[in-house]
DNA sequence: GCAAGTGAGTGGTATACTCCAATTGCACCA
DNA sequence: TGGTGCAATTGGAGTATACCACTCACTTGC
């Protein structure tokens, strides 16, 4: 039942290529450095070079290796945080090497209403799990988060509470398994209880996250809204041209 | 065989299949509604199924369509801009139906300087074409934009100026095609100058975008610092899991 | 010495085929 | 009538192979 630790040869052989690759990127090479050729690769792990292929493309929409054709393909530099992957506030402060943690945290079982039954596809009386919590960081306040769970994929959930990760709670108690998510990024100011919760002067900046995210079967799991201090947060990533648009 | 009328024979046989899902999407086909299975577009259109997939992934990617093992490929709902595809502020504007425009512009050839130098891998004494412009959608104020462009790559275009897109200039005139870009969002508020420029009340809040852009042979062709008026401005967009991590 | 040319090696695109896993609808049975 | 189970259908993963386009280092010729 538990889910075959870490980085090893778990699942497919394209997920295991993946791992393989990532302890190269993160360890013994440098940026600019040139991974092994895709037909290296394939011979050495036996596998198709579509499948190395595969590995390696998705590896370069994340950003972490270019490739260029006829050259090789290379590490990138590390700079970002790639927030394009989606990942929950526990996994996106461990990957910064910051310890998660939440304060006043409430969770209540109430119905959804207009707004949040419309973000759901959920009836307004149909009832949401709502957690209400301030999300820290090494003990200092990060973000403001308001999540809602549909009751029904959830039950008991309110009762139960939340101790650590609501991700992983979902995953394992629920086997609910987010697998995307849209997202909408405001920028704000913060008003004086916001600005005293997250302890920085009032009308400072900020970012307001909306996301509704899905699991496999495009089912709705959850609606969040979070407010995050501008000061220690920025959304960094990577954005490719599609293909042939000529319009400039 | 017989190049099936009309859409878009561009390019490589993924690309031609992409313009006509692309038509598809964006015509015939309302939200929710299924897509013609793998196979038969690949019957249909004389390719493999390994092609066809390659182009409803990608549309997947940017979140124009989704995909459930044995059922089918469906439309998305429209909702969202994509900010994960790399646009020009001219592009930008035009796929919302304004039209772009620009005030108060002044180009001007300047030594980089240590920190626009460090962005651009460039000498501080090296020069830049530096673009300083007020962008405008249908003639109201959305940013400022400060654009530097290494001089060496894009010689006499200090002395020619812009008129309409900077990009489109980069391709037509110097043969600069922009396909990547590393982007950093924060969250900022505008300071009294910025906040008249802008024609919106001091200490409102806005978006501060740091963008590094790339050719194909990931040379740095441009830096960018732009400020959004937030009150008009946001970032939708779709984020993935990866894969199987298991850390929550 | 230095520029032009060339060829091996690299990633990019495509074919043709195979098996697996999840969904869905229909036939069948209780 | 109301499940229930099976089979067809669909997307997911992979193998084996071929050829093209671009890069780059090395050779060659001046």
């Amino acid at each position: 039942m538990a889910e075959t630790a870490g980085n090893g040869r778990t699942g497919t052989k394209g997920a295991q290529l993946r791992s393989y690759l990532l302890g190269l990127i993160e360890g013994e090479l440098k940026p600019h450095e040139k991974l092994p050729t895709e037909r290296d690769l394939a011979e050495t792990f036996g596998v198709t070079r579509l499948t190395v292929r595969r590995a390696l493309d998705q590896l370069g929409y994340e950003g972490r290796v270019y490739r260029t054709q006829g050259a090789g393909t290379f590490v990138s530099e590390p700079r970002i945080a790639k927030s394009v992957e989606l990942t929950s506030f526990t996994q996106d402060m461990r990957a910064r090497g910051l310890v998660p943690g939440s304060l006043d945290t409430v969770v209540e079982e109430i119905p959804a209403g207009a707004e949040i039954g419309a973000r759901l596809a959920l009836s307004p009386r149909d009832l949401v799990a709502h957690i209400s919590r301030v999300r820290t960081a090494d003990g200092e306040p990060m973000c403001i988060e308001n999540t809602y769970v549909p009751a029904k994929l959830a039950p008991g959930l309110a009762a139960r509470g939340i101790t650590g990760s609501l991700y992983q709670m979902l995953t394992e108690t629920y086997h609910l398994k987010i697998e995307k998510a849209e997202q909408s990024i405001h920028a704000t100011v913060l008003d004086p209880p916001l600005a005293k919760l997250l302890g920085v002067p009032e009308f400072s900046p900020a970012f307001k996250v909306l996301r509704v995210a899905y699991d496999a079967k495009n089912q709705r799991i959850e609606y969040a809204e979070s407010v995050y201090r501008a000061d220690r947060y920025s959304y960094d990533f990577v954005i490719f041209r599609t293909s042939r648009d000529n319009t400039n």
